[in-house]
Order: structure tokens, then sequence, then C-alpha cells
DNA sequence: TGTACATCAGTGAACGCGCGTTCACTGATGTAC
DNA sequence: TGTACATCAGTGAACGCGCGTTCACTGATGTAC
């Protein structure tokens, strides 16, 4: 973590970035990201427009920081389930911690993993920030084994992680195994898997798609990833 | 079908919409909904803007059609395949499908599955189109054994048969089946189960975050596909 | 401690842009007798 | 077949709106000596 700010003046510039952050996110919520609007976020925290300027370079630069701290929350969101144990139970955990997550603030999990925003380029360490959601996942899986009809993904997943080096790295920091170890592109195969099995569901239910269908979502959700934790025999 | 038009003046007034329409598709395609924009539209095939007015009542008016439309195309596509004898050929032959048709029209897909357009009101036939996109997917399954794991949505769907005409028939139109068959509440389990499973793939891949893994959803969703078939006995 | 200066937050006016939509109209095409 | 009329496609001008961003500026807060 970086230093707290320590005079007043960056205690208060840090606070109004806050607070311009959390009336983008409202706007956001209320009518998606066309509706996070310079002018009426000033507008709506007591400012002048061009005000936000001191504190963002653009809207673009806004936006990037909302996805920014959209993939810290739902990382730490995941990163805080306790999987002492691992196997089947933690990955349900981490399944229902990933859900619970989106569905508290479905906006924000549609603006990282929705309709991408036309004209807006992702910040450049998106890719790192989304590893790292999916690196508990990693651990869990590092501890089975996977059927052998994935066989094929598994072997993709070991030919990955020997070219790339990025992708080895983020195993070995969850796993601690290295890019050779079967184990490794097991951990891969299970974590790639979970990850749309998860955006299925939870994606659709963001988006509305299941009105009218009940409580569906949360007894599917589970016994898919029940199915999951088979094909990978965790224990 | 309804009737094919018959004077010149109706046949150059649906070929004009067309052009509309498919302007508006191709827009959609370079800069998302927001840039589907009637006066440039006009522009683009050499109208004015307030001429658009004599085709369509608004701008609503034209994205609703553009759902319509896309949900009739991925449905007809679906429809399509040849699931003669049924089995889990007949589904990696669905859900192929269904993957080829998102990914041509990636934008089209994520018109009607992402992240919703605020303020716009889907048109009110979209349940029922929806439903015509997973009806295939019904017959399949209805062919299938659910296993002990699965109970719980099994007996949520039966309950559901039950309860709602709509998909009763429905699941009727698609399997013969009636709502108290079991067939039928086995049948809708796992069409429930296919949507997310192939929406989590092909979405995340329409939105681009697959990119940088390769082609691994060409390698993944048939194995996923197989462990739901395996999940349902299909033969 | 006081003073001179630098830094910073914030303002009001203005720019240029593109949008959806309405309106009164013109001219071409079709229809009835 | 010709004529009178109705229907329809399309236009140009205009309206009001909200947006992102720039600019020259004012006044408050912090810093150096």
């Amino acid at each position: 973590m970086a230093d707290r700010p320590r005079t007043p003046r960056e205690r208060y510039r840090e606070q109004t970035r806050g607070e311009i952050k959390a009336s983008a996110v409202r706007r956001l919520a209320e009518g998606g990201v066309e509706n996070v609007a310079l002018l009426r976020i000033a507008k709506e925290i007591g400012l002048s427009g061009p005000a936000l300027y001191r504190y963002f370079a653009g809207r673009d630069e806004l936006l990037a920081e909302l996805v920014t701290d959209a993939y810290q929350a739902v990382a730490e969101a995941v990163a805080g389930v306790g999987t002492t144990g691992g196997g089947r139970a933690a990955l349900q955990a981490l399944a229902a911690a990933y859900r619970d997550w989106a569905l508290a603030q479905p906006h924000l999990y549609l603006l990282i993993q929705g309709t991408p925003v036309p004209g807006f380029e992702a910040p450049a360490d998106t890719l790192a920030r989304a590893r790292a959601v999916l690196g508990p996942f990693l651990a869990v899986f590092a501890g089975g084994r996977a059927r052998p009809a994935l066989a094929p993904l598994t072997a993709e997943s070991a030919a990955w992680l020997r070219e790339d080096a990025g992708v080895a790295a983020w195993v070995a920091e969850w796993t601690g195994r290295t890019a050779d170890d079967p184990a490794a592109a097991v951990a891969l195969t299970g974590a790639v898997m979970a990850w749309p099995q998860l955006h299925g569901v939870v994606g659709l239910e963001a988006a509305g798609q299941f009105t009218g269908m009940g409580q569906r979502p949360a007894t599917l959700l589970p016994l898919q990833i029940g199915l999951l934790a088979d094909a990978f025999h965790l224990p």
C-alpha cells in the first residue's frame, strides 16, 4: 500500500477524488456508462465543471480508475474468503464470494466484464488485476486431478505455461508450482474453466436476464461448480 | 411469415427499412450502441435526418427492431443445426452453432445478451424469442437423465413447469412432454444449465476478454459441454 | 515571527459538437371515377 | 383514357439539449527565508 496522505491538502484532495468517484459509481448504477457525465458529477458534489480537471485529466481517466477500483474490489472480495482446507468447499466459497460481489454492484461487474465501452482503452494493468481475481482459484485447483476428458485443455495449459512467463509467474505465485510441474497445468486449467462458468451465471444475472426465473441462479451456480469440482476430483 | 410486399411502393419501403437497419448494425459493430445515431445513418444512406421518421418512430424503435432481428437470427442459426439422433453430438453441434453465430457478430450478441442498454425497454416479445433460441436444447436434454447431484435444480424445474403455463407450453412444444412428465423437468434443467455455460464462454469471447489466451475458447467450450452431457447421461 | 512568493482549488464564460425530434413545405407516385 | 385528388417520401430550417474541454482569472493555503 502507498503511504497515506499526510498534509491537510493531500487529505482533502484524496477525499474530493473519492467523492467524485463515488458520484460516478452512483451515476453508473443509475444509467450505465453513458450516464457518467463530468458536468453532472461536478454539480452533484457542489463543484463547477472545470474543477474536476484538477482531479482527473478527463473522463477517460475517471473511467479507468473506476475499472481499476472494481478489479481491486472483486479481487479483495475473493481473496478474503477462507480457503484453508482447500477442496470443493473452498471452491464453492470462492464462487459464492465472486457472485455476491457481482450482484451487490452489478453495474461495476458489467463495467469490467461486460460489453466493452467503445472508444475506451482499458488501463494497462488490467490483465494483472484480472489475474489477481482468479489467483485463489488456482490455489484450489492445484490440489486436484483433471479428468482424462479434459486432457486437451490441460495440454494447452502446459504449453501456455511454457510460452508465457507472465502466466507461469502468476500460477507460481498462487500455487508454488513451477511451469513444468503438472499440477501447475491442472491449476491453470481449472481456473480457466471456472472463470467463464462464473461469468455465465453471474453475467446473465447482473444483466437481469434471469428475471422471471425465480431464485434459480442461487441453486444453479453451486451445482454447476460442483460438477466442475467433480471433473477435477477435488476432495 | 407475413405476406411479401406487393406494390412497388411497399417493396421500396421495405428495402429502405433494410438499408437503415443494415447501416445501424454497421454502426453498432464499429462503436457500440451509442454510435447508432439517426442523423449519421441518414447521411450514410443518402437521406436527410427527418426522412428516417417515415420508417421508424424514433431511435428506440430502430434499436428494438435490431434486438428482435438478432434474436430471430440466432434462433434460426441454432434451429438450423441437424440434431437427428440427439445425444451429446447434437448438443455439441448446437453449442457450436450458438458460438459461431455470436462470434460472427459479437456486437449483436452483446446487444441482446450483454450489458442492458440504459433507458431502453426491450420489446415485449423478447422472452418468447429468447426461448426459441433454447428450444432445440430442450429437445436434446429430454433424452437424458440428470445426475442425482442435480436433483435440487430438477425439482425447481418441475415446480416451475407446474406454476408457469408459458414455460410448460414452451417445453411441450420442443419435447412433446407435458408439465408432469419427469422428462420435461430434465429437459428444462439441461437447457437452463446450458444457457449460462454457453454465455460464459461466448460472452467473454465476444467482449474480447479472452484475448491473449490463444484459441482456448474453441477447445474449452466443447470440453465443458461434454461435462454437461456427462451430467445428463446423454448418449 | 513576519513577509514575499509559489502553489493549488476553484470559478464563470465560452467553444464547438452532435444528438433526437418537430414543423411546414414540396414534389412525386398512386387511386378513383 | 384523362383528370382530380389523396397518399406518401423526402427536404431544409430550426429547436433545445447536454456534453467534454479550454481559458483567463481569483482567492485561499502552504512554504522559504
